[in-house]
DNA sequence: CTGTTAGCGCTTTCAT
DNA sequence: ATGAAAGCGCTAACAG
């Protein structure tokens, strides 16, 4: 039988009031704070969600939602999301849309279904509109990776413009003269934004220059298949830059079936690191996100906002990736 | 303003403890049932959980526990919970305890302290004290992938020592004689036991034997290590089976790096579905759980014990492993 | 099968 | 800074 408010006080004989306060963060007397705080230890106290959510409509609760959980990024971030929740006493319902429009839709209604407090969402579907509806109600959504536009919300992105330029001035200052890119097209804007950061430093052509093998969609299988394409008639390219985990499994994958080594028949720069990393010989050079990062400001952005109301313009923080060199990238220079 | 049961009473004239007879799927007159319903409906009504978990206890939630978000078998496990539950009306708060003792307890506590209405769990610590605590309040729990003993609760499981018999009988089959199986001392008795099942086919010696390759840990860096170590010298060995995804994982990388082909060089056959698999060639012969199932059964388990309390005698299912023929095992019969 | 009534544990005016 | 009292929306006796 879990203790009350009405236990406390009569241990320590104040009102309900007042012990509601200290448990709210208001101002309470020195010795009132510490007589609650015996008695609350003592008795093993833990407030009642249902009836603090029943009154003031706080559910300590926030929902997750990622497009699927077989990506490395969306386990990371479920991982840091789910702890820093956890140590600010919110729960965290996670539900994956697996890429699905319609299911992306039903998890947003189940969640405000549930009285969430606020949405952590990686979305899939590019139209804010199943999210409408949160804002509506009030329960605000922190986007990851993705900035709506014409949805005011606050977001935390990386800049993949630089994401893509860090992998292709890493080469050229190695020497390379002659690259391919492997990117796709996407219902999101990350990819483009690497081939465009990426093609700054090669163009299609000229004295350095890149090949793009664009593919239909980003997953491994295409990562898998351009490799092979691209090695089934011989070719010059002297290194190869992957712009997103499943490309870089596939494509690593293909390399290692064909026996083709790196650096030494061709240089290699992945993006974000694969579960394999610590066993890969070399070792990969990657462009990496700060996944820890993007997940800590997520949930701060979420708690300010969920604690300040609706109030504040939205924020959207751009955040840096970055280059992890291993042994990958041949020195041609 | 979300609606409540006197709005719907309003448009009904029915009393309130008749529409929460409803709601809870009692008996109801047909025409009192189409009334409320048309009434609900028309309010766009959604039953407030707060009130409600005030009230009866129930949440309408539950807390899955997972030791890593980076195995795969986690991750299939936690989207198919999820979704069953969901439909089903039930959030599920996700955490994992990254392979930690302490957040393993941590995480327990704080179901306890969200009034979960029940815990699915693949447990990292052999210990049941921390469960013991869920169980004092009335909280059951479903255990994955571990039959605690001294501690009666449901579990799901599969019978893994007929895992490790039906590699080792599919490679006899085939015509292997000397074959290896990487294994590693576990705090789970699952991978003793896939040995165990493994080695009633091929014992340690005899015309037809393995080598057992016992690791410290069962990690993708141990797997990998094992291959390595095992081709530093010569060997007269046709087969390999590794008992986990991670082992085979780590195995399967390190013969990709070394250049050993399969099923040329050397037969292999790994366990569970690598999240690369689509794109393997040959494909890998493996043996796998049936991930799907095993989160159908546990669900449905702990629902039934939610709705039924406590008093039935716990039930251990065991389900059937099963081997997904690829053509990495050489047939030398 | 349906209605009446009394709270669940907390927050929130309104006082003091 | 603290107290008294009302009530959030629902469920669970009890009564009929």
């Amino acid at each position: 039988m879990p203790s009350t408010y009405k236990d406390i006080q009569k241990l320590t004989g104040f009102s309900l009031s007042t012990i509601s306060r200290y448990f709210n963060g208001e101002n309470v007397k020195a010795p009132t704070k510490d007589a609650i705080e015996k008695a609350a230890k003592q008795l093993d106290f833990k407030i009642n969600d249902f009836a603090r959510g029943l009154r003031s409509k706080k559910a300590m609760t926030v929902g997750l939602l990622i497009p699927s959980l077989q990506s490395m990024f969306s386990a990371t971030i479920m991982h840091q999301v789910g702890k820093l929740l956890r140590q600010q006493g919110y729960g965290c319902f996670v539900c994956d849309s697996n890429n699905d429009l319609k299911v992306e839709k039903e998890v947003i209604d189940f969640f405000i279904g549930k009285s969430v407090d606020g949405i952590i969402s990686i979305p899939f579907d590019p139209d804010p509109q199943n999210y409408q509806s949160a804002k509506k109600r009030g329960i605000p959504t922190v986007f990851i990776n993705r900035n709506l536009e014409s949805f005011d919300a606050d977001a935390v992105i990386i800049d993949n413009y630089k994401a893509g330029k860090m992998a292709s001035e890493h080469l050229l200052t190695k020497g390379h003269k002659k690259t391919a890119i492997i990117a796709s097209f996407s219902r999101f804007l990350s990819l483009p934004e690497r081939l465009n950061g990426y093609l700054s430093t090669y163009p299609k052509s000229g004295d350095a220059f890149s090949t793009e093998i664009i593919r239909k969609n980003n997953t491994i299988y295409e990562g898998n298949l351009a490799i092979k394409e691209l090695f089934a008639s011989p070719n010059d390219i002297s290194a190869i830059f992957c712009t997103n985990y499943e490309l870089t499994l596939g494509a690593f994958s293909a390399l290692r079936e064909l026996g083709i080594k790196f650096p030494e028949d061709i240089s290699f720069i992945g993006f974000d690191k694969l579960q394999m990393a610590e066993v890969i010989r070399p070792a990969l050079t990657i462009v990496e996100q700060p996944m820890e990062e993007i997940a800590i400001k997520a949930v701060e952005l979420l708690l300010e906002r969920i604690k300040s109301g609706e109030s504040a313009p939205p924020r959207v923080l751009e955040l840096n990736p970055k280059l992890t060199l291993g042994n990958s990238v041949a020195d041609l220079s």
